[in-house]
DNA sequence: CTGTTAGCGCTTTCAC
DNA sequence: GTGAAAGCGCTAACAG
């Protein structure tokens, strides 16, 4: 049928004319599904999430949205809300879909998931990624980050410095933590593992760290929390409890959650937090781009994409306050 | 074949067992592409919204997916960005695709765009609608929000209050306007109109309608802004020409976009607009409801709902200042 | 109740 | 170069 010369294949061009004029006229679109049905692609690609509400991964995603959207690709976006039940459930479902790819930000990746990722399309991670380096990663550059802020606090004289870090289950609370201890040996400064805790990336969480924090005989004189909510509940809780930020203790987030949009969104002076940058609109675009190359050419080595990041000083750090050491 | 047994139909029930349980073991799973191609329904459907980055429209999103998904629907997510070409060429994709059914979440409503619908799938409008009410739409009571504002900023003595207004194509902008002029005559305030202005939404057109507000021989002692972002502008322009954010004069926000979450975004301590709240998450969950019955049974008339909203007082209003009358 | 069959709309292959 | 036919995996309809 002459439809199949619609794309490619042989064919004299005036016929070619005729046809494509008489199908415009007709209003015919080629179904998508029988396509998808045939050739076993179906130009999708499976997004999941930790959590759509959390300002970082919009961006994310938005990154990833502009390259595969360009290429004509729609991606199933899926929030998986960190529930391992549910992400199997949705990793099923766009299977069942066959979708062409994944693209899996900062997903908790247990064996039992990646066993079920293993017989399908290909998969970039974003953020996470699984113990063996073996797969398509892209994620910011964790040791810079922690330098940058490591150099940032000696500046203003910290040598107390405290660490809230992510969940266990992260690779790059990992990585975070690993680059805090090596960076604060390297600069000759002791980890005082009782200002070592765990946190879960909420704000919630950084509230408690503080009251923890608190509870000790004497006080850091700074804090890095594993992302900007943390430390906003760090500082919320500091704050409520009489202690000024950054005069008496200083507080650094990560991720700059709130940075300014090219369209007005979160104006940085509304959000104070020293923070660290993080590409995330580069995330998803060098993301989406593996995917797309992927799809098209199977094979070849695995990318491991590691972006550079950006010291963002604000309104919570200050020169260390000598007094604190003995609160 | 016995596979359609798998589903519905008339089996014995032992046969039936046997069946699954064989299939299970095979790990063979049913065609979704295959399905659809078939039946014409794919479980799946379009969501246009304006910006993903927006953090308003994270949260309807996740009140969407929140009971489609329960209902083994999938959804492709796209961006928009108010970009009428992009609308176009969206909707067209997803229609080849056989999307079963459409929700678009302030989507800026041509009759091009709408004529492209037509012949679609059903459809359920959130926050914009199109002029004839022949359609679903979910939105907020703008009526009133505007109320509680007006109300709010009266009993702190307001009177010269200034309106920053959404896009002319928002029919929420619109609903929003009328019900300020109106609101005013009812209370017995005039309204100066050279204090009614047009924004975008954006950061930006606030601190733009703050110049020309500043401009004027006579400053009012309150205005309110098409939504948070606009409020920030405003806020950020006198703050940065001398002026005190709520002293000298008050600012309301609308949509209270940096709403506490569940999990603890953005907690409220750190965005202190006085604001109008919008039931973000519960615009989507009624949305798609809407949806999921649209589908499963198409007919019927089309439903309106208005979702009550909530004055949020937080640190951008306080009592008229009477001097800046004659300023 | 159960097995078989036609056909959804496309692409690919194979004759012509 | 071009037309015809097979078949992707499913469901609905129909005969047994």
């Amino acid at each position: 049928m002459a439809r199949a010369l619609s794309g490619k294949g042989y064919v004299e061009e005036e016929r070619r004319r005729l046809i494509q004029q008489t199908v415009d006229r007709l209003g015919y679109r080629t179904s998508t599904i029988a396509r998808a049905l045939r050739t076993q692609r179906t130009s999708s690609i499976g997004v999941l999430i930790a959590d759509i509400t959390n300002p970082i991964f919009p961006q994310i995603v938005k990154g990833i949205d502009e390259v595969v959207a360009a290429d004509n690709h729609t991606m199933f976006l899926c929030n998986t809300d960190e529930d391992s039940q549910k992400q199997q459930a949705i990793v099923r479902s766009l299977l069942d879909r066959n979708v062409d790819g994944f693209v899996l930000v900062s997903q908790t990746l247990t064996d039992d998931f990646l066993k079920l990722l293993e017989h399908g399309p290909p998969c970039v991670f974003i953020n996470r990624r699984p113990q063996a380096p073996v797969m398509d990663y892209v994620g910011p550059d964790n040791a810079q980050s922690i330098r940058l802020l490591l150099d940032h606090l000696c500046e203003l004289g910290h040598e107390r410095i405290a660490y809230v870090a992510g969940p266990a289950l992260s690779s790059t609370a990992q990585e975070r933590l690993t680059n805090f201890r090596s960076g604060m040996a390297a600069r000759g400064l002791a980890v005082d593992e009782s200002m070592v805790l765990r946190g879960n990336y909420s704000f919630e969480s950084g509230r408690v760290a503080a009251e923890t924090l608190s509870a000790l005989e004497s006080l850091p004189t700074a804090v890095i929390a594993a992302n900007d909510f943390v430390a906003m509940g760090i500082i919320d809780y500091f704050q409520q409890h009489g202690l000024k930020v950054p005069e008496d203790l200083s507080v650094t987030g990560f991720d700059d959650a709130f940075e300014m949009q090219a369209d007005g969104h979160y104006p940085l002076r509304f959000e104070g937090i020293t923070t660290v940058d993080q590409p995330k609109r580069d995330l998803g675009r060098a993301a989406g781009r593996i995917m797309l190359q992927r799809i098209s050419y199977p094979g070849g080595a695995p990318n491991s994409i590691i972006l550079p990041t950006r010291l963002r000083i604000r309104n919570t750090t200050a020169p260390a306050q000598t007094k604190n050491r003995q609160a």
